[in-house]
DNA sequence: CCGCATCCGCCATGATACTG
DNA sequence: CAGTATCATGGCGGATGCGG
């Protein structure tokens, strides 16, 4: 590649790879909620207990795919036992107004839903 | 709660029918592609031709939630055989700008992570 | 041409129990 | 506390063929 414009190619990957990333139920809430509380310290079984509804090996798993993708970083603690905290990278950051983006569409969209078929 | 403003379930639940809506692997490409052809008809065999890799069942499916949610309009020309043309709605189109973000953020977080893992 | 029906493999998610 | 192992399941998506 010698230009380093955006082809077309590349925007077609990237849209796969947003998806691949993006798609499932957590990763989105994780990212909030990590953004969200940035500045206190976050544990494992507390992002369990705040995220409603998700199982361990879920955000097991999320966890493990974000810090692979620089949004997030695991830090062990040498406690007894041990606990492992999570923080938001500068880079995660940079999807926080991304996500804001998606929700605000989300709520307009779906208050126009709503209101197209009123109960 | 009395208030108009956005509370944090319609929130959560925004967030949910994001994730239930576009989830899939085609429907962004499918509304880029309806977006980017708005101002020639578009015809369904024509998109399953330009749309590398989906299969007639898969857009099909994908078009009629997609016109459940008002981003498409369907209209059937009594030809012989029939055909059946898609159009994005204005509504359909208050996405684009969304998925422009989604898609710029990715090209980004792509280049970084091809960056930090030089093949 | 359009789109539906059927069958089927695979993967994402969930429940539960277990380890260091 | 912070995960991992195992099993179950529901839905996504591909292949093929039928009907209008």
């Amino acid at each position: 590649m010698e230009h380093t414009s955006t082809d077309c190619k590349e925007l077609f990957l990237s849209m796969q790879d947003f998806g691949d990333l993006w798609s499932g139920k957590w990763k989105i809430q994780i990212i909030l909620y990590l953004s969200i509380n940035k500045h206190k310290p976050v544990f494992f079984t507390q992002m369990r207990n705040d995220i409603i509804g998700i199982s361990a090996k879920m955000l097991s798993k999320e966890l493990k795919t974000m810090e692979m993708n620089q949004l997030i970083t695991r830090i062990v603690h040498a406690t007894n036992p041990v606990t492992v905290e999570y923080r938001i990278t500068a880079h995660g950051e940079t999807f926080a107004p991304v996500a804001q983006t998606m929700i605000l569409w989300s709520v307009g969209h779906r208050r126009l839903i709503l209101n197209s078929f009123p109960s």
